[in-house]
DNA sequence: AAATTAAATCAATGAAAATTGATTTGTCAA
DNA sequence: TTGACAAATCAATTTTCATTGATTTAATTT
């Protein structure tokens, strides 16, 4: 083994870029409290129709929500494990506290 | 006030581009154990000295890390308030459980 | 069936981000 | 001092992402 919790960087990347944006971080809030439907989160966001769908889809893609067509009608909500991976990516990003400092002996480099 | 616990969404959107590239989280998880020179990362991770030094940039930018510089040296480490702040970010993206599912009467839209 | 509506997709454009190689700045060693 | 080195910055290019408006798909109503 090389680290006991390493990061799966690419994971790690796509979740976080999605979630690196103010319009998709805005959408996720208003799902916090139970689904919504698109037209919904169209009027209270104040977003165009295809403009939100992008983010949608940027969002989908990634996990971090899913959607339920019911009708015409799409109702979209967070996914509670994505979440959960997002707060276990910052968590592996917490220094070793008994790794710090570091002590340097002579030069790093060359 | 609107909601007692609002995302602060660009700051949010800042953190998370800055962690939304496998590259820079490379980086902070060589960094979790303590600092590094600049050097020492661009060996571990056979990256081109200006690619480097433009994610420290990006990471520096949004607080992530700082440097010390020494001699012509310069060493990078986290900045655990920032780390905290990612994970408070986690935290305030999770469902409200208290508050699904919602029950929908009629339609959504106009 | 025809008209409407919700939402996804597409194509074109614009804007931001990443990569590369070269140059610059500052520090140290010979 | 001159030469070498670490690291930042710059300029040019490529790549990726976001926005817009138009079109498409599918369900719903009349």
């Amino acid at each position: 083994m090389t680290t006991r919790t390493a990061i799966d960087l690419d994971r790690g990347a796509q979740l976080f870029h999605a979630l690196s944006d103010a319009t998709r971080l805005a959408i996720l809030e208003m799902l916090r409290t139970g689904e919504r439907c698109v037209c919904e989160l169209q009027d209270e966001l104040d977003a165009a129709q295809s403009r939100l769908s992008f983010h949608l889809r940027v969002l989908r893609d990634a996990g971090l929500v899913t959607d339920r067509r019911e009708g015409r009608w799409a109702y979209y909500s967070i996914v509670p494990e994505a979440v959960a991976e997002v707060h276990d990516l910052a968590v592996s990003l917490e220094p070793k506290r008994w790794a710090l400092p570091i002590v340097r002996r002579g030069r790093c480099c060359g």
